[in-house]
RNA sequence: GCCCAGAUGGCGGAACUGGUAUACGCGUUCGACUUAAAAUCGAAUGGGGAAACUCGUGCGGGUUCGAUUCCCGCUCUGGGCACCA
């Protein structure tokens, strides 16, 4: 007797599918399409966790699900490879990023090509290979030339071990996303893209989106839209006015001071020669502060600068103060205080015993301009590291900057023997004498001009903003994106990941907009679905990791004998796809034991019965399964899979009971399902259930007296029709009788629940 | 502090649109097979009770013939944001 033997039969299949190409796919306009991917991974140098697993498998169940549909699905595969773990290891070992980034890359395609997806690995994408940042670089050159991508000098987040600025978005609780250490605030020179010239329309496209609430409230929160007004108070003495973003305008007879931001441009202009050196010296230790230490210690500091403003509404003389609980970035920079208002004027003004009106509300449009402002700022892209794009930018004598033409691209990232960024607060790329200058046409001359090349790179998130596209002609040589291409495929139907839910899904839909509105892409909204899944943590609950030793490496599970078709249906089991899930060994045996039974069925148990006995439970389990997997209800769909093998070894199983099994499973299970299909000489096409053969002939119908279940009626479904004899039915039984003595007020009969209510 | 999500057996979790609470899996117990064990197969399994029955979905109220589901008020847990004027 044949056994069950993933190992044996996974390999068979994973060899034909590599022969076979199954899952290469081209446009063809007349069948529908589906586009599903992943948030593709950065490969470490660890390989797959089981949180991969989780990620790509849901992507593969629903590929396989709308193939067997047979619509024309792409489902691609890519590796974001820029980034830091690469260039720390670099560092470390003086190993190139490139080759590292390689033997990573090739470790992740053998071990997802071992879990038996279906991918079309002829769109392999790579962010770090020039053909791919060539088009980064071009992506990056349309915004330039729109002015949304700018430089600007500004105070920015450090990371000081990592000696790069950080975007807003990679500063979590005041420390480096990456490396944790605490972030302080410098003052430089730095490109952005111009993020919030989209900001209105982010906003309020969120809402026609199909993902979950949580994240469509998270976008929300972040881009923070709120409406005020910009209100002018003159300076006494001569300084420039202060001009002030509030949202409460109204309030303005309260306002008994105006507080500037330490960084406020018009900050020594307000002191005199009594104040001077205690605000500049206030100042610096504002800026130095870390964030860590400005959140940890909330207690209102400031000092006094030495002018005063006139409200406007009152004519009152208001002193100005400089204080650190005003942020630089948001607004004006400067506001107006109203103590009797606002709970945090209310304490500074307590603390520096400052007059606190309880002021009459006046017409919101008297003083002010209306105005609109956002918490969300531009999207800070220069980083000073080795391993990252290279921004196609040169500097002209006067440090104006220039675009690389489009012809020269890619800029590739030059060869250097130290990775190390030195501590002139430049990238490696600075060390490359030769590669650094440049010929480049310059306009304003009208001559050929040796320049100097940008030696920042670009955030990661730039080249992982537009690689959906690529994905659809990943070897264009002359487009980013082929037009036709991208007309077919995109936007992606469904997009499948468990992190970014502000960053990157905001930027590509940044982006999505940005080229919508250069005619490069037709259509506002990168991605139609989102499915947004939790994590798996350890068997005791936390969060997998090296140095608790408690990590479950998805490849030991494969080769302990259970095979990629366990590891895929137990992940899909695991729980609801959006929550966090704790890994649980016990239960990676029951669905090995499930996947035995199938196995069962087909190899071992040879008596057939015929298909008519089981015709209910096998349209039930079609019509659960299908609907289950559009919900992305995978737990509930295996548990109806188990449901059914449990009544086939009751009853017994017929070949077309067997063929739905192998079909229905086969998004889950590919290689087992592929055997079973081969046996029973069928193909994959995914199953039809009919309606009516959805109940038996005799069904249950519950009596309750007065909402508690006291009788269970067995009756032909066509009397479900005739209310009265049903509940005359009803009334007979005994033990409804029993609690019904005392006469009967009411009754209820609910057809569709097959359930009636007595009230007694 | 603000916003969001959640709380169901010993455990992970089911439950359509307000209609039989605990599907499925794990664990546990018993039985079959075996010299034995493992594996496999079968049965039982929310608490109390001999049973009839009764109590049960975080807590307290409410609406309803009927509430895990809807409403009000709490508690706790997870996540996000956090001096955004």
């Amino acid at each position: 007797m044949e056994r069950y033997d993933p190992i044996k039969i996974e390999e068979k299949w994973q060899k034909i599918w590599e022969e076979t190409k199954p899952y290469q796919v081209t446009e063809k306009p007349n069948t529908p399409k589906m586009f599903i991917a992943e948030m593709f991974p950065y490969p470490s140098g660890a390989g797959l966790h089981v949180g991969h697993v989780r990620n790509f498998t849901i992507v593969d169940v629903l590929t396989r699900f709308y193939e067997q549909q047979r619509l024309n699905v792409l489902r691609p595969f890519g590796y974001d490879t820029f980034g830091l773990p690469a260039e720390n290891y670099a560092i470390k070992t003086g190993t190139a990023p490139q080759d590292v980034t390689k033997t990573n890359i090739d470790n992740f395609r053998k071990q997802a090509k071992r879990l038996g997806y279906a991918i079309d690995w002829s769109r392999e994408i790579n962010t770090s290979s020039p053909e791919y940042y060539k088009w980064t670089q071009w992506c990056f050159l349309q915004l330039f030339k729109k002015g949304l991508a700018y430089q600007k000098e500004s105070y920015q987040w450090w990371c000081p071990e990592d000696q790069t600025v950080l975007a807003n978005e990679q500063v979590e609780n005041g420390k480096c996303w990456r490396c944790g250490h605490e972030v302080e605030k410098k003052k430089m020179k730095q490109w952005f893209f111009k993020i919030t010239e989209y900001a209105d329309e982010l906003l309020e496209e969120i809402d026609s989106l199909d993902w979950p609430d949580k994240i469509k409230t998270m976008q929300k929160n972040w881009i923070g839209r709120s409406t005020g007004a910009e209100i002018d108070f003159e300076v006494e003495g001569g300084a420039p006015k202060i001009t002030v973003f509030t949202t409460r305008p109204d309030t303005i007879m309260g306002a008994t001071f105006l507080v500037v931001a330490p960084e406020y441009s018009g900050l020594e202009a307000l002191t005199n020669d009594d104040t001077r050196e205690t605000v500049l010296a206030y100042k610096a230790a504002a800026v130095k502060k870390s964030e860590i230490e400005r959140q940890e210690n909330k207690e209102k500091t400031g000092v006094f600068t030495g002018s005063y403003a006139i409200n406007p509404a009152t004519k009152e003389k208001i002193p100005i103060y400089v204080a650190d609980y005003v942020l630089a970035g948001y607004g004006t920079g400067a506001i107006m205080a109203v103590p009797a208002y606002d709970d945090r004027d209310r304490e500074f003004a307590e603390k520096f015993d400052l007059p606190i009106i309880e002021a009459e509300l006046i017409d919101r449009d008297l003083y002010g301009t209306p105005k609109t402002t956002y918490r969300m700022r531009d999207w800070l892209i220069s980083r000073q590291r080795y391993w990252g794009c290279p921004i196609p930018i040169a500097y002209d004598s006067e440090g104006e900057p220039h675009a690389i033409p489009e012809d020269q691209l890619p800029v590739i990232i030059p060869e250097v023997e130290d990775y190390k960024p030195d501590h002139t607060g430049r990238s490696a790329l600075a060390k490359a004498k030769d590669w650094l200058k440049v010929e480049v046409f310059n306009e304003k001359t009208g001559q050929m001009e040796e320049m100097t090349r940008e030696t920042d790179t670009l955030d990661g998130y730039a080249c992982s903003s537009w690689y959906l596209w690529r994905y659809v002609s990943p070897h264009d040589s002359e487009h980013a994106w082929d037009p036709e291409a991208i007309k077919y495929w995109a936007p992606t139907d469904i997009y499948v990941g468990a992190d970014h839910a502000v960053a990157h899904l905001l930027y590509i839909r940044f982006w999505c907009k940005f080229f919508a509105d250069l005619g490069y892409l037709p259509f506002r909204e990168p991605v139609k679905k989102l499915i947004y899944h939790g994590y798996i943590n350890a068997p005791d609950g936390k969060k997998m990791s090296k140095s608790k030793g408690n990590v479950i490496d998805p490849l030991d599970v494969i080769n302990d004998g259970y095979g990629a078709d366990t590891l895929r249906t137990y992940e899909m089991f695991i729980g609801p796809v959006e929550l966090d899930a704790a890994w649980d060994p016990r239960s990676v045996g029951g669905v090995y034991r499930f996947l035995n039974r199938c196995w069962a069925l087909v190899f071992e148990k040879k008596e057939r019965i015929s298909d008519e006995s089981n015709v209910v439970i096998r349209n039930k389990t079609i019509k659960k399964v299908t609907t289950d997997i559009v919900k992305n209800n995978f737990n509930t769909a295996v548990s109806a899979l188990m449901e059914y093998v449990n009544e086939l070894f009751k009853t017994g199983a017929s070949n077309e009971d067997l063929v739905i099994l192998a079909k229905l499973i086969k998004p889950f299970a590919p290689h087992l399902a592929s055997e079973m299909l081969e046996r029973l000489n069928a193909d994959d096409e995914w199953p039809k259930w009919d309606e009516k053969h959805l109940a038996t002939d005799e069904v249950e119908v519950v009596v309750q007296v007065n909402g508690k279940l006291r009788a269970r009626l067995n009756v032909e479904k066509e009397l479900l029709d005739d209310e009265d004899a049903i509940i005359s039915l009803a009334k007979e039984d005994n033990n409804v009788k029993k609690f019904t003595e005392n006469g009967i007020k009411k009754t209820i009969f609910v057809k569709k629940a097959k359930l009636v209510n007595i009230v007694a």
